[in-house]
DNA sequence: ATGTTC
Protein backbone atom coordinates (compact mmCIF):
# COMPACT_ATOMS: atom_id res chain seq x y z
CA UNK A 1 0.00 0.00 0.00
CA UNK A 2 2.72 2.33 0.66
CA UNK A 3 4.56 1.32 -2.04
CA UNK A 4 1.45 2.66 -4.31
CA UNK A 5 0.68 5.79 -2.29
CA UNK A 6 4.65 6.58 -3.91
CA UNK A 7 4.27 6.26 -7.12
CA UNK A 8 0.82 7.92 -7.15
CA UNK A 9 1.37 11.83 -8.43
CA UNK A 10 -0.20 14.03 -5.78
CA UNK A 11 -2.56 16.98 -6.84
CA UNK A 12 -0.39 19.35 -5.56
CA UNK A 13 -2.50 22.19 -7.36
CA UNK A 14 -5.66 21.91 -5.20
CA UNK A 15 -4.89 24.22 -2.40
CA UNK A 16 -4.23 26.99 -5.41
CA UNK A 17 -6.55 28.04 -7.97
CA UNK A 18 -4.85 28.62 -11.44
CA UNK A 19 -4.48 32.16 -11.61
CA UNK A 20 -2.35 31.84 -8.79
CA UNK A 21 0.82 31.56 -10.89
CA UNK A 22 1.23 34.52 -11.68
CA UNK A 23 1.94 35.93 -7.99
CA UNK A 24 4.17 33.27 -8.06
CA UNK A 25 6.51 34.13 -10.74
CA UNK A 26 8.77 37.47 -11.81
CA UNK A 27 8.78 38.24 -15.46
CA UNK A 28 12.43 38.57 -16.25
CA UNK A 29 12.41 38.92 -20.43
CA UNK A 30 9.64 37.53 -23.10
CA UNK A 31 9.20 34.00 -22.08
CA UNK A 32 11.25 33.49 -19.41
CA UNK A 33 9.86 33.36 -15.47
CA UNK A 34 11.96 33.63 -12.25
CA UNK A 35 10.26 31.51 -9.23
CA UNK A 36 12.41 33.32 -6.68
CA UNK A 37 14.76 31.83 -4.06
CA UNK A 38 11.92 31.95 -1.10
CA UNK A 39 9.00 30.45 -3.19
CA UNK A 40 9.61 27.74 -0.68
CA UNK A 41 12.41 27.97 1.97
CA UNK A 42 16.06 26.40 1.37
CA UNK A 43 15.66 27.06 -2.53
CA UNK A 44 19.63 27.10 -3.08
CA UNK A 45 18.71 28.50 -6.66
CA UNK A 46 15.98 30.35 -8.10
CA UNK A 47 13.36 28.76 -10.36
CA UNK A 48 13.40 29.37 -14.42
CA UNK A 49 9.98 29.14 -16.46
CA UNK A 50 10.22 29.31 -19.89
CA UNK A 51 6.69 30.08 -21.74
CA UNK A 52 4.90 32.55 -23.18
CA UNK A 53 2.33 34.73 -21.51
CA UNK A 54 -0.34 32.49 -23.00
CA UNK A 55 1.25 29.50 -21.97
CA UNK A 56 1.69 30.49 -18.28
CA UNK A 57 -1.80 30.64 -17.39
CA UNK A 58 -2.01 27.19 -18.55
CA UNK A 59 0.81 25.93 -15.89
CA UNK A 60 -0.78 24.57 -12.90
CA UNK A 61 0.70 26.03 -9.60
CA UNK A 62 1.71 22.87 -8.43
CA UNK A 63 4.33 22.50 -11.71
CA UNK A 64 5.69 25.41 -10.28
CA UNK A 65 6.02 24.39 -6.76
CA UNK A 66 7.44 21.35 -8.17
CA UNK A 67 10.39 23.63 -9.89
CA UNK A 68 11.23 25.12 -6.52
CA UNK A 69 11.17 22.03 -4.93
CA UNK A 70 14.09 20.75 -7.17
CA UNK A 71 15.66 24.13 -6.35
CA UNK A 72 16.85 22.73 -3.10
CA UNK A 73 18.44 19.40 -4.00
CA UNK A 74 21.71 19.85 -3.27
CA UNK A 75 24.51 21.04 -5.67
CA UNK A 76 22.18 21.89 -7.65
CA UNK A 77 23.89 24.24 -11.05
CA UNK A 78 22.50 27.86 -11.63
CA UNK A 79 18.67 27.48 -11.43
CA UNK A 80 16.18 24.90 -11.45
CA UNK A 81 14.41 24.99 -15.34
CA UNK A 82 11.04 23.90 -16.54
CA UNK A 83 10.63 24.35 -20.72
CA UNK A 84 7.18 25.41 -21.97
CA UNK A 85 5.19 22.12 -21.85
CA UNK A 86 5.84 22.30 -18.58
CA UNK A 87 3.08 19.90 -16.37
CA UNK A 88 2.71 18.24 -13.08
CA UNK A 89 5.28 15.15 -12.86
CA UNK A 90 6.38 12.25 -10.72
CA UNK A 91 8.53 14.89 -7.81
CA UNK A 92 10.10 16.53 -10.96
CA UNK A 93 7.83 18.34 -13.17
CA UNK A 94 7.81 16.98 -16.68
CA UNK A 95 9.83 19.18 -18.89
CA UNK A 96 12.06 20.15 -16.00
CA UNK A 97 15.75 20.41 -16.16
CA UNK A 98 17.79 20.08 -13.67
CA UNK A 99 21.65 20.06 -13.44
CA UNK A 100 24.23 18.74 -10.72
CA UNK A 101 27.36 18.97 -9.33
CA UNK A 102 28.97 15.40 -9.55
CA UNK A 103 31.01 15.76 -6.36
CA UNK A 104 28.63 18.04 -4.32
CA UNK A 105 25.41 16.91 -6.00
CA UNK A 106 22.54 14.67 -6.65
CA UNK A 107 20.94 11.99 -9.04
CA UNK A 108 17.41 11.41 -9.00
CA UNK A 109 15.07 8.57 -10.77
CA UNK A 110 12.46 11.41 -10.35
CA UNK A 111 14.87 13.85 -12.79
CA UNK A 112 14.55 11.07 -15.14
CA UNK A 113 11.23 9.73 -14.91
CA UNK A 114 9.36 6.42 -15.29
CA UNK A 115 10.17 6.29 -18.99
CA UNK A 116 13.85 5.81 -19.17
CA UNK A 117 15.18 7.29 -22.89
CA UNK A 118 12.00 7.93 -24.46
CA UNK A 119 12.83 9.64 -27.24
CA UNK A 120 12.13 10.41 -30.76
CA UNK A 121 13.96 9.65 -34.02
CA UNK A 122 13.60 10.67 -37.73
CA UNK A 123 13.69 8.42 -40.96
CA UNK A 124 13.70 10.20 -44.11
CA UNK A 125 12.57 9.05 -47.71
CA UNK A 126 13.06 10.05 -51.32
CA UNK A 127 9.25 9.78 -51.52
CA UNK A 128 7.17 12.58 -51.87
CA UNK A 129 3.21 12.52 -50.62
CA UNK A 130 1.63 12.13 -53.69
CA UNK A 131 3.19 8.74 -53.83
CA UNK A 132 2.10 8.05 -50.55
CA UNK A 133 -1.16 9.47 -49.93
CA UNK A 134 -2.66 6.96 -52.38
CA UNK A 135 -1.27 3.59 -50.64
CA UNK A 136 -1.51 5.36 -46.51
CA UNK A 137 -3.94 2.66 -45.41
CA UNK A 138 -2.06 -0.02 -46.91
CA UNK A 139 1.15 1.25 -44.95
CA UNK A 140 -0.54 2.03 -42.36
CA UNK A 141 -1.98 -1.61 -41.96
CA UNK A 142 1.34 -2.68 -42.93
CA UNK A 143 3.26 -0.69 -40.33
CA UNK A 144 0.51 -1.50 -37.51
CA UNK A 145 0.92 -5.52 -38.38
CA UNK A 146 4.89 -5.77 -38.34
CA UNK A 147 5.61 -3.38 -35.31
CA UNK A 148 3.69 -4.49 -32.02
CA UNK A 149 1.93 -2.05 -30.27
CA UNK A 150 -0.57 -1.06 -27.20
CA UNK A 151 0.07 -1.66 -23.22
CA UNK A 152 2.24 -5.19 -22.45
CA UNK A 153 2.39 -5.85 -26.47
CA UNK A 154 4.86 -8.26 -27.17
CA UNK A 155 8.14 -8.40 -29.51
CA UNK A 156 8.17 -10.18 -32.91
CA UNK A 157 11.75 -10.90 -31.16
CA UNK A 158 12.16 -13.14 -27.79
CA UNK A 159 15.23 -12.00 -26.47
CA UNK A 160 17.51 -13.94 -24.50
CA UNK A 161 19.25 -13.22 -20.99
CA UNK A 162 21.90 -12.57 -23.68
CA UNK A 163 20.64 -10.80 -26.23
CA UNK A 164 18.64 -8.65 -23.09
CA UNK A 165 22.50 -8.04 -21.55
CA UNK A 166 23.80 -7.30 -25.46
CA UNK A 167 20.60 -4.18 -25.62
CA UNK A 168 21.35 -3.06 -21.76
CA UNK A 169 24.87 -2.84 -22.53
CA UNK A 170 25.33 -1.61 -26.74
CA UNK A 171 21.57 -0.66 -27.31
CA UNK A 172 21.36 0.68 -31.21
CA UNK A 173 25.46 -0.46 -32.09
CA UNK A 174 23.96 -4.10 -30.77
CA UNK A 175 20.47 -3.61 -33.08
CA UNK A 176 22.52 -3.04 -35.96
CA UNK A 177 25.11 -5.92 -35.37
CA UNK A 178 21.84 -8.44 -34.80
CA UNK A 179 20.75 -6.84 -37.94
CA UNK A 180 18.59 -4.71 -37.18
CA UNK A 181 19.69 -2.18 -39.26
CA UNK A 182 22.51 -0.23 -41.04
CA UNK A 183 25.91 0.44 -39.82
CA UNK A 184 25.78 4.39 -40.37
CA UNK A 185 21.95 4.12 -38.19
CA UNK A 186 24.28 4.99 -34.89
CA UNK A 187 26.16 7.28 -36.27
CA UNK A 188 22.80 9.38 -36.19
CA UNK A 189 21.84 8.74 -32.69
CA UNK A 190 22.48 10.94 -29.31
CA UNK A 191 25.76 8.87 -28.17
CA UNK A 192 25.84 6.79 -31.00
CA UNK A 193 23.23 4.41 -29.57
CA UNK A 194 24.39 3.80 -26.56
CA UNK A 195 26.34 4.87 -23.30
CA UNK A 196 29.22 3.27 -21.80
CA UNK A 197 28.89 2.16 -18.16
CA UNK A 198 25.49 0.23 -18.30
CA UNK A 199 25.41 -2.40 -15.75
CA UNK A 200 23.34 -5.51 -15.90
CA UNK A 201 23.76 -6.84 -12.72
CA UNK A 202 22.53 -3.85 -11.27
CA UNK A 203 18.83 -4.68 -12.78
CA UNK A 204 16.00 -6.44 -11.08
CA UNK A 205 15.36 -9.72 -12.63
CA UNK A 206 11.89 -8.37 -12.37
CA UNK A 207 12.82 -5.63 -15.14
CA UNK A 208 14.70 -8.43 -17.00
CA UNK A 209 11.64 -10.27 -17.23
CA UNK A 210 9.27 -7.25 -17.71
CA UNK A 211 11.90 -6.19 -20.60
CA UNK A 212 12.61 -9.41 -22.86
CA UNK A 213 9.27 -10.03 -24.44
CA UNK A 214 9.21 -6.17 -25.23
CA UNK A 215 12.17 -5.40 -26.90
CA UNK A 216 10.92 -4.30 -30.43
CA UNK A 217 7.35 -2.77 -29.39
CA UNK A 218 5.72 0.80 -29.69
CA UNK A 219 4.10 0.58 -26.12
CA UNK A 220 1.31 3.08 -25.31
CA UNK A 221 0.02 6.15 -24.09
CA UNK A 222 1.90 8.77 -26.08
CA UNK A 223 3.79 6.79 -28.35
CA UNK A 224 3.42 6.31 -31.81
CA UNK A 225 5.18 5.33 -35.36
CA UNK A 226 3.85 7.78 -37.99
CA UNK A 227 4.27 8.43 -41.52
CA UNK A 228 4.53 12.29 -42.38
CA UNK A 229 5.53 14.68 -44.98
CA UNK A 230 7.67 18.14 -44.79
CA UNK A 231 4.68 20.41 -45.32
CA UNK A 232 7.02 23.73 -44.11
CA UNK A 233 10.94 25.10 -44.18
CA UNK A 234 11.53 27.87 -41.72
CA UNK A 235 14.92 27.72 -43.25
CA UNK A 236 16.16 26.37 -46.24
CA UNK A 237 19.98 26.07 -45.60
CA UNK A 238 19.42 24.13 -42.41
CA UNK A 239 16.50 21.82 -43.89
CA UNK A 240 18.92 20.94 -46.43
CA UNK A 241 21.86 20.11 -44.19
CA UNK A 242 19.08 17.73 -42.73
CA UNK A 243 18.05 16.47 -45.54
CA UNK A 244 14.52 17.47 -46.02
CA UNK A 245 12.70 19.38 -48.53
CA UNK A 246 9.11 20.43 -48.78
CA UNK A 247 7.11 17.40 -49.70
CA UNK A 248 9.19 14.36 -48.85
CA UNK A 249 7.66 12.03 -46.86
CA UNK A 250 9.27 11.16 -42.83
CA UNK A 251 8.61 8.74 -40.46
CA UNK A 252 8.81 9.58 -36.87
CA UNK A 253 9.18 7.12 -33.65
CA UNK A 254 8.57 7.75 -30.75
CA UNK A 255 8.91 5.68 -28.07
CA UNK A 256 11.06 4.47 -24.65
CA UNK A 257 12.13 1.45 -22.68
CA UNK A 258 8.85 0.02 -21.98
CA UNK A 259 8.29 -1.82 -18.79
CA UNK A 260 12.07 -2.54 -18.25
CA UNK A 261 12.74 1.25 -17.90
CA UNK A 262 9.50 2.02 -15.55
CA UNK A 263 10.31 -1.40 -13.50
CA UNK A 264 13.90 0.02 -12.84
CA UNK A 265 12.67 3.26 -11.86
CA UNK A 266 10.24 1.64 -9.37
CA UNK A 267 13.12 -0.62 -8.18
CA UNK A 268 15.10 2.84 -7.91
CA UNK A 269 12.55 5.06 -5.86
CA UNK A 270 12.27 2.38 -3.61
CA UNK A 271 16.39 1.83 -2.91
CA UNK A 272 16.89 6.02 -3.04
CA UNK A 273 13.73 6.74 -1.00
CA UNK A 274 16.17 4.67 1.75
CA UNK A 275 18.98 6.19 0.38
CA UNK A 276 17.91 9.89 1.24
CA UNK A 277 17.38 9.04 4.46
CA UNK A 278 21.05 7.17 5.48
CA UNK A 279 22.05 10.42 3.53
CA UNK A 280 20.36 13.12 5.78
CA UNK A 281 19.53 15.02 2.88
CA UNK A 282 16.33 17.09 3.17
CA UNK A 283 13.82 17.07 0.65
CA UNK A 284 10.89 18.58 0.29
CA UNK A 285 9.22 16.23 -1.38
CA UNK A 286 9.54 12.57 -0.56
CA UNK A 287 9.22 12.27 -4.52
CA UNK A 288 12.01 13.94 -4.57
CA UNK A 289 13.87 10.78 -3.51
CA UNK A 290 17.75 11.00 -4.30
CA UNK A 291 21.26 9.98 -3.34
CA UNK A 292 24.56 11.53 -3.20
CA UNK A 293 25.65 11.53 -7.18
CA UNK A 294 29.06 9.76 -5.98
CA UNK A 295 27.02 7.11 -3.54
CA UNK A 296 26.96 3.28 -4.05
CA UNK A 297 22.81 4.03 -4.13
CA UNK A 298 22.98 6.74 -7.00
CA UNK A 299 25.93 5.24 -9.12
CA UNK A 300 23.98 2.00 -8.80
CA UNK A 301 20.66 3.55 -10.08
CA UNK A 302 23.14 5.48 -12.62
CA UNK A 303 24.51 1.83 -14.17
CA UNK A 304 20.72 0.44 -14.46
CA UNK A 305 19.30 3.77 -15.86
CA UNK A 306 22.22 3.65 -18.90
CA UNK A 307 20.87 -0.11 -19.45
CA UNK A 308 16.99 1.26 -19.81
CA UNK A 309 18.44 3.92 -22.01
CA UNK A 310 20.50 1.58 -24.24
CA UNK A 311 17.49 -0.53 -24.22
CA UNK A 312 15.43 2.17 -25.50
CA UNK A 313 17.63 2.83 -28.49
CA UNK A 314 18.02 -0.71 -29.26
CA UNK A 315 14.12 -0.63 -29.35
CA UNK A 316 13.80 2.27 -31.83
CA UNK A 317 16.58 0.58 -33.70
CA UNK A 318 14.71 -2.74 -34.37
CA UNK A 319 11.35 -0.69 -35.05
CA UNK A 320 13.25 0.94 -37.59
CA UNK A 321 14.42 -2.38 -39.42
CA UNK A 322 10.57 -3.20 -39.56
CA UNK A 323 9.49 0.17 -40.43
CA UNK A 324 11.71 -0.25 -43.54
CA UNK A 325 10.95 -3.72 -44.27
CA UNK A 326 7.14 -2.52 -44.14
CA UNK A 327 8.11 0.09 -46.68
CA UNK A 328 9.21 -2.05 -49.16
CA UNK A 329 6.43 -4.50 -48.73
CA UNK A 330 4.19 -1.86 -49.66
CA UNK A 331 6.43 0.04 -52.39
CA UNK A 332 8.54 -2.54 -53.86
CA UNK A 333 11.39 -0.92 -53.83
CA UNK A 334 14.42 -2.02 -51.13
CA UNK A 335 14.87 0.71 -48.23
CA UNK A 336 18.28 2.09 -49.45
CA UNK A 337 16.55 2.61 -53.05
CA UNK A 338 13.39 4.39 -51.21
CA UNK A 339 16.45 6.71 -49.10
CA UNK A 340 15.32 5.37 -45.56
CA UNK A 341 18.26 6.95 -43.48
CA UNK A 342 18.28 8.04 -40.23
CA UNK A 343 18.04 11.81 -40.21
CA UNK A 344 18.77 11.63 -36.03
CA UNK A 345 17.47 10.21 -32.84
CA UNK A 346 17.53 11.94 -29.73
CA UNK A 347 16.35 11.23 -26.17
CA UNK A 348 14.13 13.29 -23.79
CA UNK A 349 14.34 11.25 -20.45
CA UNK A 350 17.93 10.74 -19.40
CA UNK A 351 20.53 11.99 -17.08
CA UNK A 352 24.03 12.27 -18.76
CA UNK A 353 27.14 13.38 -17.32
CA UNK A 354 28.12 16.51 -19.84
CA UNK A 355 30.49 19.10 -19.41
CA UNK A 356 28.83 22.68 -19.26
CA UNK A 357 30.25 26.56 -18.41
CA UNK A 358 29.08 27.72 -15.01
CA UNK A 359 30.05 31.07 -13.64
CA UNK A 360 32.93 30.88 -16.80
CA UNK A 361 34.12 27.36 -15.84
CA UNK A 362 33.71 24.40 -17.51
CA UNK A 363 32.95 21.09 -15.51
CA UNK A 364 30.86 18.09 -15.25
CA UNK A 365 27.48 17.84 -14.09
CA UNK A 366 24.96 15.45 -14.05
CA UNK A 367 21.95 16.93 -16.27
CA UNK A 368 18.36 15.74 -15.72
CA UNK A 369 16.31 15.87 -18.58
CA UNK A 370 12.90 14.68 -18.03
CA UNK A 371 10.74 15.55 -20.88
CA UNK A 372 13.16 17.85 -22.10
CA UNK A 373 15.34 17.40 -25.33
CA UNK A 374 18.95 18.02 -25.70
CA UNK A 375 19.86 20.56 -28.20
CA UNK A 376 23.18 20.87 -28.73
CA UNK A 377 24.73 23.68 -30.92
CA UNK A 378 26.58 23.75 -34.23
CA UNK A 379 30.71 22.88 -33.62
CA UNK A 380 29.48 20.91 -30.78
CA UNK A 381 32.00 17.34 -30.98
CA UNK A 382 28.61 15.09 -30.11
CA UNK A 383 26.54 16.74 -33.16
CA UNK A 384 27.35 14.23 -36.53
CA UNK A 385 30.02 15.81 -38.80
CA UNK A 386 27.37 16.37 -41.67
CA UNK A 387 25.50 18.89 -39.24
CA UNK A 388 28.26 20.13 -37.14
CA UNK A 389 27.90 23.70 -38.82
CA UNK A 390 24.05 23.87 -38.23
CA UNK A 391 24.01 22.15 -34.90
CA UNK A 392 21.82 19.20 -33.10
CA UNK A 393 18.65 18.00 -35.03
CA UNK A 394 16.34 18.77 -32.49
CA UNK A 395 12.70 16.57 -32.91
CA UNK A 396 9.71 17.62 -31.56
CA UNK A 397 7.00 15.05 -31.71
CA UNK A 398 2.93 16.75 -31.90
CA UNK A 399 0.61 14.81 -30.43
CA UNK A 400 -1.93 12.88 -32.34
CA UNK A 401 -3.24 14.35 -35.80
CA UNK A 402 -1.20 17.57 -35.46
CA UNK A 403 2.14 18.72 -36.68
CA UNK A 404 5.11 17.64 -35.56
CA UNK A 405 8.89 19.81 -35.50
CA UNK A 406 12.23 19.62 -36.75
CA UNK A 407 14.53 22.18 -34.39
CA UNK A 408 18.46 22.66 -34.67
CA UNK A 409 20.43 22.98 -30.81
CA UNK A 410 21.97 26.63 -30.46
CA UNK A 411 24.67 28.45 -28.53
CA UNK A 412 21.59 30.17 -26.56
CA UNK A 413 20.88 26.40 -25.44
CA UNK A 414 24.08 25.94 -23.61
CA UNK A 415 23.87 29.20 -22.12
CA UNK A 416 20.39 28.85 -20.73
CA UNK A 417 19.65 25.25 -20.46
CA UNK A 418 22.05 23.10 -19.86
CA UNK A 419 22.00 22.20 -23.89
CA UNK A 420 17.86 21.43 -23.74
CA UNK A 421 14.92 22.50 -25.41
CA UNK A 422 11.06 21.24 -25.14
CA UNK A 423 9.83 18.11 -25.47
CA UNK A 424 6.40 18.39 -27.23
CA UNK A 425 2.73 19.76 -26.83
CA UNK A 426 2.05 18.43 -22.93
CA UNK A 427 -1.05 17.70 -22.00
CA UNK A 428 -3.57 20.06 -20.83
CA UNK A 429 -5.86 17.30 -18.96
CA UNK A 430 -5.80 13.87 -17.54
CA UNK A 431 -7.02 10.60 -19.61
CA UNK A 432 -9.74 10.27 -17.55
CA UNK A 433 -10.65 13.52 -18.33
CA UNK A 434 -10.03 12.97 -21.69
CA UNK A 435 -12.37 9.79 -21.92
CA UNK A 436 -15.13 11.62 -21.11
CA UNK A 437 -14.87 14.66 -23.20
CA UNK A 438 -13.59 12.35 -26.56
CA UNK A 439 -15.10 9.52 -28.31
CA UNK A 440 -12.21 7.40 -29.75
CA UNK A 441 -14.19 6.49 -32.96
CA UNK A 442 -15.34 10.51 -33.21
CA UNK A 443 -11.98 11.60 -33.01
CA UNK A 444 -10.53 8.75 -35.26
CA UNK A 445 -13.39 9.69 -37.70
CA UNK A 446 -12.73 13.19 -37.55
CA UNK A 447 -8.57 12.65 -38.19
CA UNK A 448 -9.53 10.41 -41.33
CA UNK A 449 -11.56 13.23 -42.41
CA UNK A 450 -8.59 15.36 -42.83
CA UNK A 451 -6.99 12.80 -44.65
CA UNK A 452 -5.43 11.04 -41.30
CA UNK A 453 -5.12 7.52 -41.44
CA UNK A 454 -4.96 6.03 -37.47
CA UNK A 455 -4.59 2.66 -36.30
CA UNK A 456 -4.82 1.71 -32.72
CA UNK A 457 -4.66 -1.30 -30.17
CA UNK A 458 -7.53 -0.14 -28.38
CA UNK A 459 -10.00 2.58 -29.28
CA UNK A 460 -9.45 4.36 -25.95
CA UNK A 461 -6.42 5.14 -26.59
CA UNK A 462 -7.35 7.43 -29.42
CA UNK A 463 -9.44 9.66 -26.84
CA UNK A 464 -6.87 9.53 -24.38
CA UNK A 465 -4.62 10.91 -26.72
CA UNK A 466 -6.80 12.69 -28.88
CA UNK A 467 -5.71 16.37 -30.34
CA UNK A 468 -7.63 18.51 -27.92
CA UNK A 469 -5.89 17.20 -24.80
CA UNK A 470 -2.89 18.86 -25.35
CA UNK A 471 -1.10 22.18 -25.85
CA UNK A 472 -0.56 23.41 -28.84
CA UNK A 473 2.91 22.06 -30.35
CA UNK A 474 3.41 25.39 -32.45
CA UNK A 475 3.18 27.40 -29.55
CA UNK A 476 5.36 25.65 -27.73
CA UNK A 477 8.15 25.21 -30.14
CA UNK A 478 7.52 28.89 -31.00
CA UNK A 479 8.84 29.54 -27.21
CA UNK A 480 12.08 27.77 -27.77
CA UNK A 481 12.64 29.89 -31.21
CA UNK A 482 12.03 32.83 -30.00
CA UNK A 483 14.45 32.03 -26.60
CA UNK A 484 16.51 31.17 -29.18
CA UNK A 485 17.68 27.63 -27.47
CA UNK A 486 16.48 25.89 -30.33
CA UNK A 487 15.67 26.88 -34.25
CA UNK A 488 12.96 25.86 -36.25
CA UNK A 489 13.99 23.97 -39.26
CA UNK A 490 11.14 22.45 -40.64
CA UNK A 491 7.41 21.35 -39.91
CA UNK A 492 6.39 17.81 -41.09
CA UNK A 493 2.18 16.80 -40.88
CA UNK A 494 0.90 13.39 -40.40
CA UNK A 495 -0.48 10.81 -42.88
CA UNK A 496 -0.81 8.05 -41.03
CA UNK A 497 -0.48 7.03 -37.33
CA UNK A 498 -0.04 3.56 -35.67
CA UNK A 499 -0.70 4.04 -31.58
CA UNK A 500 -0.71 1.48 -28.62
C1' DA B 1 4.87 6.42 -19.27
C1' DT B 2 3.25 1.55 -16.89
C1' DG B 3 1.42 -6.31 -16.73
C1' DT B 4 -3.07 1.73 -16.68
C1' DT B 5 -4.23 0.82 -7.97
C1' DC B 6 1.90 -5.59 -6.84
Amino acid sequence: MAESEDIAIDDLSTEYAKGDVRNMVRKLSENNWEIPIGHIPNMRVPGRLFVSENLLDGIEPGTIDQIANVATLPGIQKYSMAMPDAHLGYGFAIGGVAAFDMEEGIISPGGVGFDINCGVRLIRTKLQKEEVIPNIKTLTDELFKNIPAGVGSKSRFRASDKELDCAFLEGAKWAVEAGYGVEADTEYCEANGYMEGADPSHVSTKARNRGKPQLGTLGSGNHFLEVQYVDKIYDQEMASTFGLEEGQVTVMIHCGSRGAGHQICTDYLKELSKAVKDHKIEIPDKQLACAPAQSREAQNYFKAMLCAANYAWANRQMITHWTRESFENVFGRDAEDLGMNLLYDVAHNVAKLEEHTVDGKKKEVYVHRKGATRAFPPGHPEVPAVYRDVGQPVLIPGSMGTPSFILCGSKEAMDISFGSACHGAGRVMSRAQAKKEFRGQNVKDNLEAQGITIRAAHPSVIAEEAPGVYKSSSEVVNVVHELGIARKVARVLPLGVTKG
